[in-house]
DNA sequence: TGAAATGTTGGGGCG
DNA sequence: ACGCCCCAACATTTC
């Protein structure tokens, strides 16, 4: 083997140069490090990078090659199958050893194992790490030594793992400049929108990259971490961490979320350090049950009537169901790819529930639209409203989308926001202006079923077919 | 990490 | 003064 042979690191969901324990190995291995990072849609099939997502992966990209050059570490693009990509490139730069740190949907499972068998083969050597959860999903075992289905003795039994003050991967030292090999160019990979350009609400939104994270994280810990347990249901208020995105790509850590929410909010950081803990818990049910995206995790719920209604369906993600709480979140997630997360279950539910839309049909556009969009917290939290999940909602807990707009945005700040064309209703109709007298919608510029739509399903009665329905699935 | 229906209680109006 | 009824407020049960 060449004495000079560079190393690879092979990026892939941990976007960022702190706490990166890929990094920090492959620099403490001393050799010039040459970075990459491969767009694998063939291997993700199904799965591949949704829209947003792939908006977000491009202005993260431009910002990690930056950083990269500053460490003198070039960032090779490449496009294909990482199990042919990755070991075609470890050859033709006579890389004597890879690092990455390790991803957990099912097929990036399969593949790594494949390339590292492959890579192992050829006499490189392969160093996997975890650089994206607080705990490996295969670890946390019930008494009896099972894999958890119920959260709450999950957490527990995490809570119980978490070391108070968690080791941070050592920053990495100087490195020696490496070679670039050739890769595409960013801009070849048609990752943002053209025709339509529809990013610009993102863009308005959201700063991509480490720094982005950063400084979004600050704005958490200084704004929102301190009201967190009396206004996180409320999507009016600034006061939840949209750390989503950030913690999919891994621009940021869990690990350094962890510890800076600890060490800044001590006691107050607890519910959402539980938050976190969902993000392992869906992590854990994924490692468990491979099949979580595609199929009911709860086998009862395979025989499930499910409608198909395309019109309805459009109309949900449209946000023009006529219930101003559910129009406001879809409309939040088209304009600005994320939704607060009380309107998250909201609208769900409202598609599962009241328009008895099997949760795939939802899954599939969160997948697409959210810049967080994330496998398994996609799945897990689909079949937790749907009621098909592990430690799933009863199917009888139906959300009332006027009571929970009247009780999470009483003063109507987030419809008001998402949904401008109720915005002179006054707030005592503001989350169900079918009941409003005709003289008061006029007064306020609203035409139902002209300027706002009229509620595609009536609660009630929709209620009671869905109660039907879930009856036929009871255990 | 619900909501609606049903049950219970207690204060006040009133015969 | 007493019992009856009404109903709001709260608690419990059911879906």
């Amino acid at each position: 083997m060449d004495h000079d042979s560079p190393s690879l690191l092979w990026f892939r969901q941990d976007l960022r140069l702190s706490d990166n324990p890929a990094l920090s190995a492959a620099a403490k291995h001393g050799r010039p490090i040459v970075a990459i990072f491969i767009l694998d849609d063939e291997n993700a099939a199904r799965w591949a990078i949704g829209g947003a997502s792939r908006w977000w992966l491009h202005c993260s990209l431009v910002r990690l090659d930056a950083s990269l050059r500053g460490l003198g570490i070039p960032l090779v693009l490449r496009r294909g199958p990482a199990l042919t990509v990755l070991p075609a490139l470890a050859a033709e730069v006579s890389a004597g050893a890879v690092f990455w740190n390790r991803c957990y949907e099912p097929f990036q499972v399969a593949r790594d194992t494949a390339i590292k068998s492959a890579l192992s083969g050829a006499g490189v050597r392969v160093e996997s790490l975890n650089g994206s959860l607080l705990v490996e999903p295969w670890v946390p075992k019930t008494q009896a030594g099972q894999p958890f289905r119920v959260f709450t003795p999950f957490w527990k039994a995490m809570r119980g793992l978490m070391a108070p003050q968690l080791p941070l991967a050592v920053p990495p030292p100087t490195i020696p400049p490496a070679k670039a090999p050739p890769g595409d160019a960013l801009e070849d990979w048609g990752l943002q929108p053209r025709k339509p350009d529809w990013a610009g609400g993102l863009r308005a939104a959201w700063s991509p990259g480490e720094a982005g994270a950063m400084a979004q994280l600050e704005h958490f810990l200084e704004q929102g971490i301190g009201r967190y347990r009396s206004d996180r249901d409320r999507p009016g208020e600034d006061s939840v961490s949209r750390l989503s995105p950030y913690l999919h790509w891994g621009e940021i850590s869990v690990r350094q979320v962890w510890r800076a929410a600890e060490t800044y909010a001590g006691p107050a950081a607890e519910p959402f350090l539980r938050q976190l803990a969902w993000r392992e818990f869906s992590y854990h049910l994924l490692w468990q049950f491979p099949d979580l995206p595609e199929r009911p995790f709860n086998a009862q719920f395979s025989r499930f009537p499910w409608r198909e209604d395309s019109a309805a369906l459009n109309l949900w993600q449209r946000g023009l169901t006529g219930y101003p709480l559910v129009d406001a979140g879809m409309r939040e997630l088209w304009t600005t790819g994320w939704m607060h997360n009380r309107v998250r279950m909201v609208t769900a539910s409202f598609l599962v529930k009241h328009l008895l839309l099997d949760w795939r049909h939802g899954e599939a556009w969160f997948w697409d639209t959210l810049v967080d969009a994330d496998l398994a917290n996609n799945a897990a939290s689909w079949q937790w409203v749907a009621g098909s999940g592990a430690d799933a909602a009863p199917y009888f807990r139906i959300f009332n989308p006027v009571l929970q707009g009247e009780k999470f945005d009483p003063d109507g700040r987030y419809v008001h926001r998402w949904v401008p064309e109720l915005a002179k209703l006054p707030d005592e109709f503001l989350h169900k202006p079918w009941l409003a007298p005709a003289n008061i919608l006029k007064t306020a510029d609203v035409e139902l079923g002209g300027t706002y739509p009229k509620p595609i399903v009536d609660h009630a009665v929709a209620r009671d077919r869905a109660l039907a329905a879930f009856a036929t699935v009871r255990t």
